[in-house]
Formats: structure tokens, sequence, C-alpha cells
RNA sequence: GGGGUCGUAGUGUAGUCUGGUUUAACACGUCGCCCUGUCACGGCGAAGAUCGCGAGUUCAAAUCUCGUCGACCCCG
């Protein structure tokens, strides 16, 4: 079964429309996934999430098998049962995990070995192990365990982590295609995606998109990238990346970012994107606006009866004023990180609905021109 | 009236006995910046005090002495 459909292709930029088709639901793309790390997407109900235009959300293999833990997660009927979402859901593998909580770590071509950073236990994780936990949790979208280096690296490290992330991604593939075969579930199997590693080095993307290319995956997606690097870099490697990969197949680029970030990323051909910045900076006092980001605890504000953005209509801007928002921070009350939060998630997923209308009618770079001329104003 | 305790940034305290290593420390608050496949309602930084006031001792006083003002407590 065909699981992505290119529907139009931006005139001026590498932008596309496309449908992503899941077990549970079709996406349209470009599409932001909020992160939901621990099953959850910080301070947001499942309701507001769908209310607020999200179709697929993210949720992360190796911090659920370290809590609450497999056994858990399978008696409640898996995860979408566990945490009440019934859409699709994109798990990322604990590569990136693996990379930034580094101290407890040691690579080797057979897997991994860590100790858990929740309780010390010692565990080892080959990549087939993290397909099966993925399969368990019953993703819809799994991604296979990765290697992901620091900025910067060596050409010979960078060289190595392609070529083991290349392997892993192998036998991450044969490990799901065994399980798909004998998957006693009654659903239907999820997809699989591979990674693109390669630091900043294009002959090591290259190699790299090539060889998964030729294992063939459902889609593929960039990592390694937003670890420190220079902006400059970071969009020379994803236009690259992008440019690189199968048309017939969805892109994914992981961990970015900003709004700006995604814009380039669309003009650059990819669907899809996750990032904590809009829960997180919604928990530690900045929103979004269509003039700018804002810091809600600025003085500024002590006084401002203005929704956090006049442009917005989610429940926070249609219900609050900054003055007020401001308040509920200084004093530290948790009601504050949440409407932040959810602001900042409609902020994010009204942005992708506008860019997708905008490349629907051949005009993403307009769009995108006049969205960072306002947004270069600055919020306040 | 007698006796006592205490006055140090916006707030609460440390330092005072044993004067110099104090350009006076800490917490909260205030102000600002940061956050990119989330261990973390987190990280970084800045401003803010002539140590109640005055006199004295001393090379040197938040620190010792005296006076004074203020707050509080106890006894009559």
């Amino acid at each position: 079964m065909e699981t992505f459909k290119l529907i139009t292709k931006d005139i001026n930029t590498a932008a596309r429309l496309g449908e992503l088709h899941t077990q549970r639901g079709m996406i349209e793309t470009p599409c932001f996934m909020p992160v939901g790390t621990q099953g959850t997407v910080k301070s947001i109900l499942p309701s507001q999430l769908s209310d607020s235009g999200a179709r697929i959300i993210l949720a992360n293999a190796y911090h659920l098998f370290l809590r609450p833990g497999l056994e858990v997660i399978k008696k409640a009927g898996g995860l979408h049962n566990f945490i009440s979402w019934p859409g699709p859901i994109l798990t990322d593998s604990g590569g990136y995990q693996f990379f930034s909580l580094a101290l407890l770590r040691k690579i080797t071509d057979e897997g991994v070995r860590f100790q858990s950073h929740v309780d010390g236990m010692r565990h080892f994780l080959r990549p087939e192990d993290v397909v099966d936990i993925q399969m368990t949790l019953g993703s819809d979208i799994m991604m296979p365990l990765d290697e992901c280096v620091a900025y910067p690296v060596s050409h010979r490290q960078a060289q190595n982590a392609v070529k083991r992330t290349v392997q892993w991604a192998r036998r991450s593939r044969e490990r799901f295609i065994h399980c798909s075969a004998t998957a006693d579930n009654g659903l239907p199997a999820g997809q699989l995606f591979a990674i693109v590693q390669g630091a900043g080095y294009k002959e090591l993307r290259a190699e790299c998109a090539a060889a998964l290319k030729e294992i063939g995956f459902d889609g593929y997606a960039m990592g390694g990238v937003s670890v420190g690097e220079p902006k400059e870099v970071m969009y020379e490697v994803m236009g690259l990346t992008s440019s690189l990969l199968p048309e017939d197949k969805p892109r994914y680029l992981m961990g970015v970012g900003l709004p700006e970030d995604i814009l380039e990323g669309i003009a650059s051909g990819v669907d899809m994107f996750d990032c904590v910045i809009p829960t997180r900076y919604g928990r530690n006092g900045s929103a979004f606006t269509s003039l700018g980001k804002i810091v809600i605890r600025n003085a500024a504000y002590t006084s401002d009866f203005r929704p956090l953005d006049p442009a917005c209509g989610c429940y926070t801007c249609r219900n609050f004023s900054r003055a007020y928002l401001r308040h509920l921070f200084n004093t530290g009350e948790m009601l504050g990180m949440h409407l932040l939060s959810l602001h900042n998630i409609h902020f994010y997923l009204d942005m992708m609905r506008r860019a997708r209308q905008a490349i629907s009618l051949g005009g993403f770079n307009g769009f995108r021109a006049e969205f960072m001329g306002k947004y270069r104003r600055g919020g306040r």
C-alpha cells in the first residue's frame, strides 16, 4: 500500500503538499508533530491537540521503555489506549537520547550499552530490540536506532556514525519485516522510516541517503541536525539532504525547529517536523506571535491587556491578556505554562495550515516572505 | 520608671563574640537573555546595601566603646 501521496509541488521552491497515510488516519503534509516524549505533550490535553489541528504526535521509545515499561503499556492495550490518543503516533527510537545523555552510554556495532537516567539500571539495546519495543508500543511510524553525532565532528567519526546508522537501519528493516509477518495483534503493522546522518559532510549525507534508499523505507528522516552547528550549515545540510531523497516518500526533518527553520525546511521539500520548542518555550515563558517571539515575564507586559497575539484565535488569546499571563508566570502558577504551551502549539499548527494552503495555491515564497516580514518586527 | 533583645539590598537572614583574608555573603523577589528527534515548571547573567544615626578608640570598625533614634520583650 502506498503510504505517501504527493499532491502538488510549489512553483518556485522545493515545497510540496502531500498526504501521509497511516493505519490510524491520513495526515496532510507539510505537518508539525507536537512532541510527547513520555506519552504526553506536556500540559496539553489530547482533545486540545486535535482541536488545535494536530493529527500526529511524537513519543519516545527509550523513555517509555524505561518508564512505565513495556509490560504496563502492553496491559493497557498499547500506547494509544494508554495515553488516550487515537490518532497516529510516531515513536523516536532513542538514538538522540544516547547522544544527549552521552555520559551514560557506550556504542558498539552490536548496539548501545547504557545506564538508565532514571534508576541507574544497566541495559543493552540492539536495533532489533528497538524495533520490538516500538512494535509493542503499537507505533504507527517507527524510527530505527541511529547514531547521532555532535557538532563539530571529524570526518572519520561522522563516517563511522553513518556506516553504523546504515547497518542498524538494515537490521531494523529485517526485524520490522519479520515482526510484521508474524504480528498477532490483528492490527496492520506500522511503518518504518530511516534516518540520514553524515553531520555537515555533503558526501557523507549523499552516501548515507543512497545506501538507505537502496534498502528501501517508508520514509526518510534527516537527523543530526540542530546539534550546535551554525544556522547556515543546518540550512545547507537540510537543503542538500532533502534533494537526495526519493520524491515519492515522506521526508522528515528531526527536531527542527524555530518557525523560520521550519519554513526554510518546507522550502527545501521537507514534509514532516517535530520540535520541543513550542511546549518548552511555553513552559519557560516565551510565546510565538505573528509579530515575533515575546518573553511574557518582561516588565513591558505588566499592564498590557491585549491578547498574546491579536491575530490568533486560540483559547488563550480569546480569553486572557498578556498582563494576566505575566502574572501567572511571576507567581509560578501552572496555568501559565499550560496557556502558553497551548498557544504556541496552536501557533505552529496554524503556520503549517497556512503554509499548506500557500503551496496548494502555488505561492509558498509569497506566504513565507509575508510571514517573516511581520514576524521579524518583534512581538512587543 | 527599671531591665533586656534587636536594627545589614524590596523581603528574610549570615557575618559582630575572636577588628584586617569583605570590592559585605545567601535565599526569595526584581530586571534581562537563552532553550531545536525534552532527564529537568530548566539554564545563564545583571541591578540592588556608604551595615539605623552621631561621636570615639585604632594604622584599620558592619564588627569594640559611648551617646542617640526606632522596633519588640520582660518587670513595676
